[in-house]
DNA sequence: CACTTTCGTTGGATCGGTTCAAATTTTGAC
DNA sequence: GTCAAAATTTGAACCGATCCAACGAAAGTG
C-alpha cells in the first residue's frame, strides 16, 4: 500500500543512507555515480541501506545544481499546450524536433500557459538549456521573455522587425506568398480573396491592407505583402481584394467565407495563409457544393501532411518544416554563438485544389 | 552581438548583483521573489544592478532545490520521442493531458530515449513531480523504472499482471474486444482474421493463440482473449482464425494482409487491435479493390479522430482517451495516495467499415 | 623494517537560490 | 524627546547532491 504513493514524507536523502550505512556522504554518492571506484563490500552495504530506507536514487534536483546542464530543451508557445498536438504545422515541427533531440539524447519540455502572467513565470522557471520559440502568435512577447532568460534560444520565424540579434530560423514569407499568387494569376484568376492569419490579438473579422501593415505578427504582414506585390504585377487592383482575418480555426474561417461569398462579386481564387485555414475552407466549400477547383481555386501555406489527403489535395507553399526543426535543435545544442538567422527556401507544390479560372 | 549567445561565461549569480547593489543576498532574493516587501529605492537599485550585469533573473536550478516541486509532469514512453506527435492515439491522449496540465499550470516533460540504457538514465534524472507512463510497448520495464524513482506515477494501461500496487488507468480490453467480435458475428460473419498489436519485442509475423497467451504485453493478450471468448460463444473455431502480429505500422500491417489473403479461405471480417492498424488495412484493401464493408468488414480499437474521416469511416471500439488523460494528470497532481487502479468503459461505435457478411 | 605506491574513504567547499528569526531602521503617538 | 509598533534588512541555515584535495590503510619494493 505504501508503494502506491509514498505518502507525503520522503525526507530520505543521500546523507541519510550514508549515515545508516556508516560511510561518508562522499562515498555514498560514489556508490550511485561511480560504483566501480568503491569497494564491493561497502557498495553492497550502501545499496542495502538505500533499499531498506526506500531511497529512490540521487535526486536529480540536487545533481542539477552542481552539474549545470539540464539536458533538455524547452519549446515555448503562447498557445495552450495542446497546440503542440492539435495543430498540424506544430505536429510536424515537433516531430522533427523530437527526432533531433532523440539523436542527441536531449529531452523536451513543453512550455506554455493559459494566461500571460503564467507564461512569463513558466518561461522564467523552465528547467531547460535553451528555448525554441514558436512565433505563430504573440511572438515578440515570447521572444522578449525568452531573451530575458539569457539562455540560448531560436525563434521559429523570421520576423523582419526583430532585432537582428535574435537568432531565428524561418522562410521567406514574401517570396512564398508571391509564388502562390503568381500560380493563381497564371491560371487566369482575377478575382481574389485572402484568408489571413491573425493580425493582432483582437479576434477575427474583415480587415484591410492598412491594418495588416501595422500587424503585430510579421508573418501575416509579409505574406500579405507577398500576395499583393505579385497580384499588382498582374495589374490586379489589390485595394479591392477582400482580406479576412481568421484565428486559424474552423469558426473564423467559415465566418470569413460567409462574409466573402456574401458579396456580389465572389472570388474565383482564395489565398489562404495556412494549410489549416485552407483545409477548413475546403470543408466549407464542399458543404456548399462549390467545386474546387472548378468554381474556386485555393492555395494554402505550410505544406502539412493533411494537405496531401484532403478532398481535393491541396495546392500549397511548402515550408521545409523538418529541416527547420533540425536546425533549431542544432542551434540550441551546439550553441557556439555562431548562429544567427537563417532563411530557408519554400516551394510551390501544385496539387488539385487549384486550376484554371472558370471565367 | 554578445546578446546572440551569451558565450560560455555566465557566472553572474544573485549574490553578485547583491554585492554590486550593496545589499544582502536575502534582500536581493526578495527583489525578485516578493518585490512588494522591499523598499522601492532599494528595489530599483538592485534591478538596475541586475540589468547592468546582464542577470537573467533567479536561476530556477537554484530555486528548485529549496522549493521541492518542479511543477511539471513527465510523460514517459519506450518509443522514440516523436511517437508523441506521430501516433494518433498518443496525440489524442497528449492533447487531453495537455489540457489538464494547462488548467493547473503544470508543465510537461517528454521522457524517452533511443536506447534502453538512455531510457533508464533519462527516467532517473527527469526533473518532474511524477510520471505518466505510456505502456504501449515495453510497459513493464518502464513501470519498473518509474517506480524506482519513488515518485507518484500512473500507468496508462491496465496490465492484469501488474502488481495491484501500481496505479493505473485503462480500459477493459477483454470486454472491448468482445464487443467488436460480437458486432461482427451478429452481422453474420464466420470467417475471421486478427491483426494483432505487438506480442513481444520480436518483430512481426504470423502468430498463434498460444504465443499471445504468453505475450509480454497484456493489452494484446487481453484483446485476443476478448475476441476469442466471444467468437467461441458463436461456435466459431478460433483455432482456425489466423492471427498476425504487427508492429502497428503500415509495413507490418500490409505484410499481415498479404499473408492472410494468400490463403484459400479468405476472411470476411477483420479484427484490428488498433485503429492505426485498421486504417492501414483500409488502405491495403482499397488498393486491391476489395470492398469495405461489401467484401470485408473491419473493426478497429481506440476511437481516434482519424477513424471518423477514413474511407470508409471506421467502426471501432472507442476508449475514453480524453477522460483517461484527465484522470492521469489528476492522479499525479493530487497524489493523495487514495488512487490505485481505474477501469474505464469502452463503447462500440458503428460506422461504415462493418456490414453484413457477403455470404 | 622503513618507504613509496596504490586504493578507498573522508569531509569540506560548492552549485544558486529561499527562508526565517533576529537585528536594525523608520514611523507614529503622546 | 521618548518609546512602542511597524517596516525593512540582514545573515545564517538549508535544499540534495557532486567534486576534490587530503588522508589512512594496505600492498609492493629494496
Amino acid at each position: 500500500m505504501a508503494l502506491l504513493a509514498s505518502g507525503k514524507t520522503r525526507p530520505v536523502r543521500l546523507a541519510d543512507i550514508a549515515k545508516a550505512a556508516g560511510v561518508s556522504h562522499g562515498t555514498a554518492s560514489n556508490v550511485f555515480a561511480r560504483p566501480e571506484i568503491v569497494r564491493e563490500e561497502v557498495r553492497e552495504r550502501v545499496k542495502a541501506a538505500a533499499e531498506a530506507m526506500g531511497y529512490g536514487g540521487p535526486d536529480p534536483k540536487g545533481r542539477l545544481l552542481r552539474a549545470g546542464k539540464v539536458n533538455a530543451i524547452g519549446v515555448a508557445t503562447a498557445e495552450p499546450l495542446s497546440y503542440f498536438f492539435d495543430d498540424p504545422f506544430a505536429r510536424v515541427m515537433m516531430a522533427s524536433i523530437s527526432q533531433a533531440c532523440d539523436a542527441t539524447g536531449a529531452g523536451i519540455s513543453l512550455v506554455s500557459a493559459a494566461n500571460n502572467e503564467q507564461l512569463a513565470w513558466n518561461i522564467q522557471s523552465a528547467l531547460v538549456d535553451g528555448f525554441i520559440v514558436f512565433c505563430v502568435d504573440g511572438g515578440s512577447k515570447l521572444v522578449e521573455l525568452a531573451r530575458e532568460r539569457k539562455l540560448p534560444f531560436v525563434a521559429l520565424d523570421l520576423d523582419s522587425d526583430d532585432d537582428e540579434a535574435v537568432a531565428a530560423i524561418g522562410v521567406d514569407n514574401i517570396a512564398g506568398a508571391g509564388l502562390a499568387a503568381r500560380h493563381l494569376t497564371e491560371l487566369g484568376h482575377r478575382r481574389f480573396a485572402v484568408l489571413a492569419l491573425p493580425v493582432a490579438d483582437s479576434g477575427f473579422g474583415p480587415t484591410t491592407q492598412e491594418q495588416v501593415e501595422k500587424a503585430l505578427y510579421s508573418g501575416t504582414r509579409d505574406r500579405l505583402r507577398g500576395y499583393f506585390a505579385e497580384l499588382s504585377r498582374f495589374d490586379i487592383d489589390v485595394s479591392r481584394v477582400p482580406i479576412y482575418e481568421t484565428v486559424n480555426d474552423e469558426e473564423s474561417v467559415w465566418a470569413g467565407l460567409d462574409h466573402i461569398f456574401a458579396g456580389a462579386e465572389t472570388p474565383t481564387a482564395i489565398l489562404a495563409m495556412s494549410d489549416r485555414i485552407a483545409l477548413h475552407a475546403l470543408d466549407w466549400l464542399r458543404q456548399r457544393d462549390i467545386a474546387v477547383p472548378g468554381d474556386v481555386s485555393i492555395v494554402g501555406f505550410d505544406g502539412v501532411p493533411e494537405g496531401a489527403v484532403s478532398k481535393p489535395p491541396l495546392t500549397t507553399i511548402v515550408q521545409p518544416i523538418a529541416e527547420m526543426g533540425r536546425l533549431a535543435v542544432k542551434a540550441i545544442l551546439e550553441n557556439d554563438g555562431s548562429f544567427s538567422r537563417q532563411s530557408l527556401p519554400v516551394d510551390l507544390l501544385v496539387r488539385a485544389s487549384s486550376g484554371p479560372s472558370p471565367a
